[in-house]
RNA sequence: GGGGCGGUAGCUCAGCUGGUUAGAGCAGCGGACUCAUAAUCCGUCGGUCGCGGGUUCAAGUCCCGCCCGCCCUACCA
């Protein structure tokens, strides 16, 4: 990083049918850090995000509402997906809808390609079909039926026969990559991330692949298949294939080659769509295989995976009318080990925001800048002579920096604010030993209260560099009212202490407002 | 059935290739201070490291067995 390389990442598209909740938000803000952290290190970064819109239950759910599955994805697109990025300050370069032309365009030549290549067949598939879920079922997806179903194979959640279907479909040969993927996770120990995800993954892919049914006849809402009109593309597949057709695939070589490969942070419920089968197409195509796929945990509430149907699902809006959107990229990114499952909880959200973002960060900044108004009317003093406890400040700032770049590097976000913390906490404590309201009672220590409000305006100028990807918003006015240069997110985060500021600081309103009200 | 991950202070979690009296943050308690969002700073209380064996001079940290939670995978009858 920082030397003007590309850095790729991407999220999962947003399966539009899907009601928008904290687990999408929180991949995204992953993401949305990395992205920004990355861009201000001077990386040619780039954050892509989207939706997946077709597939059979997205045609039933607008039939059902009387409108074409184009207009039904129109109207969740924008009703509900892209006012999620805004509702957590996403900044994302791009947004592809599977149904976009360059999508759907491309989609196919990349198939056509597979096949013209020879990884594509016609096969015959046979399987238990379910009318009531309207899918095939795995064997392991029925039981033995009972009453007047007795003796029958039934389907587990409706309980009723399911019919042996046989489907005329393309399959792709994915089982021939089998030895290629297991060389790559050898060869790569970074490819899957973390260790638990590439352990899972690696397991799955040694008991052998099977060929991937890659069309389905049954009904149209899909990507056509170029060589037979009467077959679409398996969701999946189609959905993938989003990550190249957004930069270029197939008509735009120069951005292609620029953007791709990327890094893909998904949740580890998909991550064998994204660590098996996405590279075996790539390999399949003679592209590239993406930098990373990192799986990410689960957010549990009350000890429980979060979910719809257990009604401990939480839209995040909820969470930033309250507390607001930079609250909840920092809760998450920090309360949170990346990679690992965490516990969500109103009281642990409560807690965290009252005594590391009200009283540890914004009350840094209340009090150094009402110092800097109160005993300076509000110049910036200039740096005079530094005593040892100002230069272990400085110390710190740089040792922050190069911990949090680090941690990024590892996608250890939570460990890169961690890391940021400590400049904080030392601050913090700098300033009650300093004690910048007794040498402003004594003229004979101007010397000294300069040196002193030098050096925390120095550093909390820094931590609004480090802490621009984390919490954009509250930094953004930080930086405004420290009188520093530009746009707070174009700063280099690298040599975040080197940051230029003007002569003067302006008043600035509490950063984390104290919040009475109980929430949850 | 096979495999993975986790089970460490009230809560959320660190503890790498085994090594001084097991750590942090929050909460609690006591004190200091007043620039600040009743905030900050200092001190303090608090743990049979899931259970039982074993290896070792030494184990939360390795080996075996078991229990609990979650997940992946396979599937007998």
């Amino acid at each position: 990083m920082s030397d003007g390389s590309s850095f790729y990442i991407t999220t999962p598209i947003f399966y539009v049918n899907d009601v928008p909740h904290i687990g999408h938000a929180y991949t995204e803000v992953a993401a949305d850090v990395l992205a920004r952290w990355h861009r201000q290190s001077g990386d040619d970064a780039w954050l892509l995000t989207g939706t997946d819109e077709h597939g059979q239950k997205i045609l039933r759910t607008a039939t059902a509402n009387g409108v074409t599955p184009k207009a039904w994805a129109d109207r969740l697109v924008e009703t509900a997906w892209k006012p999620l990025l805004k509702t957590v300050d996403i900044q994302n370069d791009d947004f592809i809808r599977t149904t976009d032309v360059r999508h759907e365009v491309n989609a196919q030549k990349f198939l056509q390609h597979l096949f013209d290549a020879g990884h594509i067949y016609t096969g015959e598939y046979e399987g238990y079909y379910c009318v009531g879920c309207e899918e095939y079922k795995q064997p392991s997806d029925l039981v033995d039926g009972t009453g007047e179903f007795e003796g029958q194979p039934v389907c587990a959640i409706h309980s009723k026969p399911v019919e042996l279907l046989h489907e005329k479909n393309y399959f792709f040969r994915m089982s021939t990559f089998t030895q290629q993927l297991l060389d790559l996770y050898e060869s790569n120990p970074n490819f899957v991330q973390p260790e638990s995800a590439r352990n899972e993954v690696i397991s799955f892919v040694k008991q052998g692949l099977s060929d991937l049914s890659i069309s389905r006849s049954s009904f149209d809402w899909g990507i056509k298949v170029p060589w037979d009109e009467s077959h679409v593309v398996y969701v999946w597949f189609d959905a993938l294939l989003n990550y190249i057709t957004a930069v270029g695939y197939g008509q735009d070589d120069e951005e292609f080659a620029r953007r791709w490969p990327a890094t893909h942070v998904v949740g580890k419920d998909i991550l064998r769509f994204h660590a098996v089968i996405w590279p075996a197409m790539l390999l399949a195509a003679g592209l590239p295989v993406p930098t990373q796929v990192f799986g990410h945990g689960w957010l549990l509430v009350g000890g429980e995976k979060m979910s719809k149907s257990k009604l401990t699902g939480i839209a995040p809006s909820q969470i930033t009318e309250t507390f607001g959107s930079d609250a909840f990229r920092y809760y998450f990114m920090r309360a949170i080990s990346f990679g690992q499952d965490g516990s969500f909880s109103w009281e642990d959200l409560s807690a965290r925001y009252q005594s590391e973002l009200a009283n540890g960060f914004g009350n840094l900044a209340s009090r150094v800048i009402a110092m800097v108004v109160r005993y300076c009317d509000g110049e910036i003093p200039t740096a005079g002579e530094f005593s040892q406890a100002d230069e272990l400040i400085r110390g710190t700032e740089r040792r922050a920096t190069a911990a949090a770049m680090g941690a990024v590097d590892r996608l250890a976000i939570h460990e890169a604010i961690a890391a940021v913390w400590e400049l904080v906490d030392e601050l913090n404590g700098y300033i009650t030993s300093q004690e910048p309201w007794a040498l402003a009672k004594d003229p004979a220590q101007r010397d000294r209260l300069d040196a002193v409000l030098f050096t925390a305006v120095r550093g909390l100028g820094t931590l609004a560099v480090l802490l621009s990807p984390v919490v954009p918003r509250a930094t953004a006015r930080l930086w405004t009212a420290l009188g520093g240069v530009g746009d707070v997110a174009d700063q280099r985060i690298d040599q975040a202490w080197e940051w230029t500021g003007g002569t003067h600081v302006s008043p600035l309103e509490a950063l984390f407002p104290r919040i009475e009200a109980t929430v949850g």
